[in-house]
DNA sequence: CTGTTAGCGCCTTCAT
DNA sequence: ATGAAGGCGCTAACAG
């Protein structure tokens, strides 16, 4: 079996109590002896127990965290950058994929990282109940997606100024008929699509362009979602010559239906997308570029922060992350069009 | 403080074992006692904690997943799939982001998942010195990248099937000067590229064509990477007509280097990918499709079974999955030449 | 600076 | 079918 602290002890002749503080860099133990039970505990390839030693100081050294899918870009990128916060400052990460319902609903009943995190980190935007048994935990939480909320820290960007930027790019490029491809089908907690939707509808009243719900249409926030949204707003009597999609992924589904349409981008419809997915250059699109990565990492940080000082309050309101419009090929100004 | 094992059994009125028996479903317990411990369990909102249930048994229900980067589309999908699989049997995830060597190293030498996992699934490539201190845990080990190994059930693709059928296209289509874009600066127990190198060599040599070394370049996996690659190929003497590229990613890049270039895709040059990258439709790209999600589910899978029944010996070799050629857009004959 | 004494919360014999 | 005792490996007071 594996070394145990008590084989430590006994190798060094001194007691458990030393070898734990040792170990751990506390005071109280002299550098000779210190770096003796060192070298003893690397021969042995000695390593404490986490459930011993949590058990033992309440302390789990590991951090929750909450994900819809992990294979989604946007998902897998804030992960594997707070990821890196956590490792490096010494913690481990429990993961939970919590995509489908059933699942979701069992993690919220059972809450199996009752006693086993230190802190949780969701990247899903829970609802009142959820939040609720979330802060039953009495650990720090945080979140990167959706808006304030008691007892998170929340970390994210301003969804409005970002979705206003893109629409009015459209807006000033000429478009009058602008469509929006949300994802808009989710749980109702889940503001985003909301505030974006809002936003949309603000430029263009603005604009004094009237709203024409047939230029709306829901893509799931999936590409083959974006791709039936796009379908169905050509099929409009009047199709957008423009259309916003509230996601990377959702305007190259729009990308590829209107190729599949024959139509050309950008001449005979423009299309911005939101987030500056990683391969947004690649097909040229334009969008709202966010710092995804660092949402992630900022996020952990300010986790790891009142980890480290338990009196120290979390950071009010949002942490507010800088948003720019990237402009690519995907945008033009509409084709003239004959009298009208 | 929230609930422990004795408050249970005191509102129940019975002993904490019997409450312990009875929430694991072990037999001993009436049927009537058993309904009122549960009862009882679910109105204190009791979990019993990991830590000490793990001290206790020796058992963690917890399962390492080692990746390179959670942020990749490959990584991403194996990791949602085994996660999947693994919280369905009641196990949690502890997951490691390995990408960079440092943190890589210090992994592998403070090992923390010893004692703290039932299992590990890697989804990189432990060197010698790595397998060897994986299979010091103790614990049933699989992964789904890379060839046989000692101590691992490996589950994964005929890299080389597939490389043929891709390349195969190409001289089919009647490309003579077929270029590869790679993926091999990685460190060298990294055996998939040079499978796939040696699988496009054979492919050349058997149709006759001389093997051109100007027209290999390494796009280190990444987009930006198989970008550069393409550049590098087009600056050749004698570019190539068409260029396989050992992953979707660098063909994306691959195609955005040839959009700069204002070279069209298919007619001047023709690409195919490997893995069928969920926006390779998007793009239109060729491409040698594997099931990526199905990969990290099995693996997982063949991970429960050995925990379930540890006599059970691990399946032999590696489990194959089936890969396919998808043709798409980015592949055509090579345009007709002048006299030569 | 170091050792001793108690648990942390649960599971596992062994009795009954 | 149930309860009592012991221990999993470690940390946290408390003594010296």
């Amino acid at each position: 079996m594996t070394a145990s602290i008590n084989d430590v002890a006994r190798a060094a002749g001194v007691s458990a109590s030393t070898v734990s503080r040792a170990l751990r860099g506390r005071p109280g133990v002299s550098d000779e002896v210190r770096s003796q039970i060192a070298a003893v505990a690397a021969q042995l390839g000695y390593t404490a127990s986490r459930s011993a030693s949590s058990l033992a100081s309440g302390r789990t050294y590991t951090i929750g965290v909450l994900v819809p899918y992990v294979g989604r870009w946007f998902f897998g990128t804030v992960l594997d950058a707070a990821e890196k916060v956590f490792s490096a400052a010494g913690y481990d990460v429990l993961l939970y994929n919590l995509g489908s319902a059933e699942t979701r609903k069992r993690f919220f009943t059972r809450l199996p990282v009752r006693k086993r995190v230190d802190a949780v980190l969701s990247l899903l935007i829970p609802d009142d109940a959820e939040s609720a048994a979330l802060r039953s935990l009495g650990v720090p939480l945080a979140t990167t997606v959706g808006g304030t909320r008691p007892g998170f820290t929340v970390v994210g960007i301003d969804d409005r100024a970002g979705t206003e930027s893109a629409v009015r790019h459209l807006v000033n490029l000429g478009h009058r008929r602008i469509g929006m491809i949300s994802g808009a089908s989710g749980p109702l907690h889940w503001t985003t699509p909301i505030e974006r939707r809002n936003a949309y509808l603000d430029v263009l009243a603005d604009a004094g362009i009237e709203h024409d719900p047939a230029l709306e249409a829901d893509g799931d926030y999936t590409v083959e979602g974006g791709e039936r949204a796009m379908t169905e707003l050509l099929a409009a009597s009047r199709p957008p010559t423009a259309v916003f999609a509230q996601s990377d992924e959702m305007a190259m589904g729009a990308l590829r239906a209107l190729r599949r349409h024959r139509l050309k981008v950008p001449e005979d419809v423009s299309v911005v997308g939101f987030d500056d997915h990683e391969l947004a250059d690649v097909v040229g699109l334009t969008t709202v570029a966010q710092p995804v990565a660092e949402q992630g990492a900022e996020a952990a940080r300010l986790l790891l922060r009142q980890l480290d000082d338990p009196d120290a309050a979390p950071p009010a309101g949002q942490v507010q992350m800088p948003i720019r419009l990237v402009l690519r090929e995907t945008t033009a100004p509409p084709r003239p069009r004959g009298p009208q």
